[in-house]
DNA sequence: CGCGCGCTCGGG
DNA sequence: CCGAGCGCGCGA
C-alpha cells in the first residue's frame, strides 16, 4: 500500500504530500517515521492509496508509530484540510494543533503505579486477630476491589506487603491517568433552573440555526444553562466543547464542572503538567472523557460526536491566536458544529459588537437573560471628574469621592478592588533636558521602571537594564519617571492609609504555575483589605467582601489608538464592576476619567448595553471601519533587514496590484513600519489595509503564502487585536 | 589552482 | 528544516 505522507517538518518547502510504502493495515490519520532526505521525521498518513506516480526506486517505506488509536480521527483531518485552505498556513504547523506537544516530542512517561487485589476471600485467610492491619486490610480489598497500593498501605501500615507474602493477595503494575485538580470537590449544586434559562436550553434546541449568541447579564445563570446543555449531550450519548477564557479557568468554574461531571470532563489548559495534559488528551481520544474544557486550544479536543460547542465570554480577546497559525476560535468551533451538526453556543454579558450585528441581522439566533438570578440590583457606577480633582490640586491618584468610598469600606470591615491598566511603577525613563526615552536595544520599545528590582524592563522581550544615573545623551541628571502604575499605587496607598493591608497583582507578581492563585486566595481569605490590580483582576472570581471597585484610569484604554477601544472599555467596566457587591451587601463602582461625557462610559454607568451597541454601530458605520469592513495586515519579519524589506517589496508590488485591479474593494492601503520597528531582535514591517469587499482576502493570503522566505515570515492579520 | 562559504534546491 | 551540490572570491 501507499501511504500520502506529511512529514512533520515545519516549513513552507516541506508542505506537501510525499507518497511511502505503507503496511496494509495503515489507516489515515495514524503517525508514522518517515526516512526523509537522509533523516527519519515524524510524519501524519493522510490518506492510503493502492499505486503512485513516483518511480519504485525512489519511494521509500515508512515504519509505522505504535499508537493505540491513529492520532487523527477523520474529524481532525477534515478540520485540517480546511484551516490550511483558509489561512494558508503549512499543514504540519496546522496538524500539530490537534496533538499534545507532549506526543511529538515523546518524553512523557506513563504513571505506573502499583494495585493490589486478593487471591482469596478473606474468610480463607488464616491470620491472628491481632493482625488487625492485615485483616483490615483485606475487608476493605473485599468489599471495593482493586486498590491502589499506596492508598491500602496508608490505611493499613504495611498490609499489602504481608499479604502478598502470604499469597493472599497480588500486585499488579498499571498505568494511572493523572488527574489534575483531582483534588477540588465539587460545590455547584444542581440548581433548579428559572423560567428564562428553561427558555433559553429550549430556543438553543430548537432553533435552526448552528450559532446561537445568550445574551445574558452579569448574574444572569449562564452557566447553569451551559450545563444543562452539556448534560443534556451526554443523555444523548453525545461529547461537548466548552471554552473559557485564559484566565478564568478558576477553581471556582472547574469545581461545579467536576462536581457536575466528574472524571467525564477532561481539563486542556496551558498550567497542566506536560504528563497531565497528555493523559487528558488520552482520555478524550480514548472517548473515557466525553467533555473538553479549556481556553482557545481546548478547540482542538480530539472529541467525536460532538453536541455542542459553548464559547463563554464570547468577546474576550484571548480567543483569537497570536502566534504561529493565527487562527481564530470561532472559526474552528463553527467548522466543528457544521461538521458534526451541532449548535455553536456563544455567551456574553458584552457581546462583541460584531457578533452582536451578526445576530441582530438573524444570522445567529438571539437569546437574552436580562433578569439577574438573585434580582439584587447592580452595583452602582459613580463618575469622578478627575479635571475637577487637578483643578482643586489634588494631584495625587485618588478623587475625593474614591477616597470617601475607601475610607467607608475599610471602616466597615470590606475590602476594596483598585483597578488600572498599566504595571510598572512607571511608564519609563525620559530626560527632562533633552527628552531622552530609554529604550530596549533589540525591540525599540521604550522601558518601563520596576521599582522591586530597581531596574528598568522591556514588556515585550523581558530584557532588564540598569537604571541609567544621568541621562547617557545629554549627560543631565534631571531625569524623571512619568506615568502611574499598580506599584506606584500601591506606595501612594500605603501612604495615605498606612493601616490598611494592601496586595498588587499584575505579571510582575504572579509569577510561576500558580502565581496568581495565591493572590486571589489570600484576598479571597481577607488576607488584606485592598487589592490592585491590572486586567487580570477583572475576571470572573467570586470576593463576597468587596463592596467597592475603584477603576482609575478609564481613560487609558478609552483613548487607545484601536478602533475596538470603545468595545474593550464598555467590557472592561462592566466586568470590572461585576467584582462589586456580590454578596449580601450592595457594592460601589467609581470611575475615575478625564472625559466624563464620553458616550461609552454613560452608556457602561447606566449598564446600557443596547445603547452602547447601537451608538457603536451607527460610529462603526459611518467611520466604515469593523463589522463593515476588514482591517487586515501583513506583516513582514526577519532577523535581518535587508532581506526583510526585500521579502515585503516582493509582498507590497503584489499586494499593491491587486489594490489598483480592485481599488474599489479597498478603504485604505498603505505599507509602513510597524509601529514596534523591533520585538525579539526581528525586524518588523507591514503593509496595512481595509477592506470594505473581502472577495480580495483569498488573494492577500495567496500573495503572502507565495512571498514568504527562509528569512522572513509573511503573515496574515484579519482585525488584529492590537497593531504594535 | 584550490578550498571555503553562501545560496539554491530537493527530499518520496 | 537540513544536507548536498555548485559557484565565485580570495590566497598562494
Amino acid at each position: 500500500m501507499i501511504a500520502e505522507v506529511i512529514v512533520d517538518i515545519a516549513a513552507g518547502e516541506t508542505d506537501r504530500i510525499y507518497d511511502y510504502l505503507c503496511g496494509g493495515d495503515t489507516v489515515p490519520g495514524s503517525r508514522v517515521r518517515a526516512p526523509f532526505g537522509g533523516k527519519v521525521v515524524p510524519g501524519f498518513v493522510m490518506r492510503v492509496k493502492e499505486t503512485t506516480d513516483v518511480p519504485p526506486d525512489r519511494l521509500k517505506r515508512v515504519f509505522p508509530c505504535p499508537d493505540e488509536l491513529p492520532a487523527l480521527n477523520r474529524e481532525c483531518l477534515f478540520l485540517a484540510e480546511k484551516l490550511t485552505a483558509r489561512y494558508r498556513v503549512p499543514k504540519a504547523l496546522v496538524l500539530r494543533l490537534f496533538l499534545p506537544s507532549e506526543m511529538r516530542t515523546g518524553k512523557v512517561r506513563e504513571l505506573m503505579k502499583n494495585y493490589v487485589s486478593l487471591c482469596v476471600p478473606p474468610e480463607e485467610m488464616k491470620l491472628a486477630k491481632s493482625a488487625k492491619n492485615q485483616l483490615g486490610a483485606a475487608a476493605y480489598l473485599a468489599e471495593h476491589g482493586e486498590t491502589e497500593s499506596g492508598f491500602l498501605n496508608g490505611l493499613f501500615p504495611g498490609s499489602v506487603r504481608a499479604l502478598t507474602e502470604k499469597g493472599y493477595a497480588k500486585t499488579v503494575k498499571k498505568q494511572r491517568l493523572r488527574d489534575p485538580y483531582g483534588g477540588l470537590e465539587g460545590s455547584g449544586a444542581l440548581h433548579e433552573l428559572t423560567p428564562d434559562q428553561r427558555a433559553a436550553v429550549e430556543t438553543i434546541g430548537r432553533d435552526e440555526r448552528t450559532v446561537q449568541l445568550l445574551h445574558g447579564v452579569t448574574g444572569s445563570g449562564k452557566t447553569e444553562v451551559y450545563l444543562t446543555l452539556i448534560a443534556d449531550c451526554l443523555r444523548r450519548g453525545k461529547s461537548a466543547i466548552f471554552l473559557v477564557p485564559e484566565i478564568s479557568l478558576t477553581p471556582q468554574m472547574l469545581s461545579q464542572l467536576r462536581a457536575r461531571f466528574g472524571r467525564n470532563a477532561a481539563i486542556m489548559h496551558s498550567g497542566l503538567s506536560a504528563g497531565e495534559r497528555f493523559d487528558e488528551w488520552w482520555r478524550l481520544r480514548t472517548g473515557e472523557a466525553k467533555i473538553a474544557i479549556g481556553a482557545r486550544s481546548a478547540v482542538f479536543a480530539p472529541l467525536e460526536n460532538l453536541g455542542v460547542v459553548i464559547v463563554d465570554e464570547e468577546h474576550d480577546s484571548s480567543y483569537s491566536s497570536e502566534t504561529a497559525p493565527r487562527y481564530n476560535t470561532f472559526d474552528v468551533a463553527y467548522l466543528r458544529a457544521k461538521y458534526n451538526g451541532c449548535k455553536l453556543v456563544l455567551g456574553s454579558a458584552t457581546p462583541s459588537v460584531d457578533t452582536y450585528k451578526r445576530a441582530m441581522d438573524g444570522e445567529f439566533g438571539l437569546i437574552r437573560l436580562d433578569k439577574r438570578i438573585n434580582r439584587r440590583p447592580l452595583p452602582e457606577i459613580e463618575i469622578a471628574d478627575m479635571r475637577r480633582e487637578v483643578r482643586r490640586g489634588n494631584n495625587t491618584s485618588f478623587s475625593e469621592p474614591l477616597r470617601a468610598e475607601l475610607e467607608k469600606c475599610l471602616a466597615s470591615g470590606n475590602q476594596a478592588i483598585l483597578f488600572l491598566n498599566r504595571r510598572g511603577y512607571s511608564q519609563t525613563v525620559i530626560c527632562k533636558e533633552c527628552g531622552y526615552v530609554a529604550k530596549c536595544e533589540a525591540c525599540d520599545v521604550s522601558l518601563t521602571y520596576h521599582r522591586d528590582e530597581d531596574c528598568l524592563k522591556c514588556h515585550y522581550c523581558g530584557a532588564r537594564y540598569k537604571v541609567p544615573r544621568a541621562c547617557p545623551e545629554c549627560g543631565g541628571t534631571k531625569l524623571s519617571y512619568a506615568g502611574t502604575g499598580t506599584q506606584r499605587i500601591e506606595a501612594e496607598l500605603k501612604k495615605l492609609y498606612p493601616g490598611a493591608r494592601v496586595l498588587r497583582m499584575d505579571n510582575d507578581t504572579t509569577s510561576g504555575k500558580e502565581g496568581h492563585y495565591k493572590i486571589l486566595k489570600a484576598f479571597a481569605e481577607k488576607k488584606a483589605d485592598i487589592l490592585v490590580g491590572t486586567q487580570m483582576i477583572a475576571k470572573g472570581h467570586d470576593f463576597p467582601s468587596v463592596t467597592l471597585v475603584g477603576i482609575l484610569d478609564a481613560d487609558m484604554s478609552l483613548h487607545f489608538s484601536d478602533y475596538r477601544s470603545g468595545e474593550r472599555t464598555f467590557q472592561l467596566i462592566t466586568q470590572v464592576a461585576g467584582r462589586s457587591g456580590r454578596a449580601e451587601e450592595k457594592g460601589k463602582v467609581v470611575l475615575q476619567t478625564f472625559s466624563p461625557e464620553n458616550d461609552v462610559l454613560r452608556y457602561a454607568v447606566a449598564y446600557d448595553y443596547e445603547g452602547f451597541y447601537r451608538n457603536e454601530i451607527s460610529l462603526r458605520a459611518a467611520a466604515m471601519f469593523p463589522p463593515f469592513s476588514k482591517i487586515v495586515r501583513v506583516l513582514v519579519t526577519g532577523e535581518d533587514e535587508k532581506k526583510t524589506v526585500e521579502a515585503l517589496r516582493s509582498v507590497y508590488v503584489s499586494l499593491e496590484r491587486l489594490y489598483t485591479e480592485n481599488a474599489e474593494k479597498f478603504l485604505f492601503f498603505n505599507r509602513m513600519h510597524a509601529p514596534i520597528k523591533r520585538i525579539q531582535n526581528k525586524f518588523r514591517y507591514q503593509v496595512l489595509m481595509r477592506l470594505s469587499d473581502t472577495s480580495v482576502l483569498p488573494r492577500v493570503y495567496d500573495i503572502c503564502a507565495e512571498a514568504r522566505t527562509r528569512d522572513a515570515l509573511v503573515s496574515v492579520e484579519e482585525n488584529p487585536a492590537n497593531l504594535s
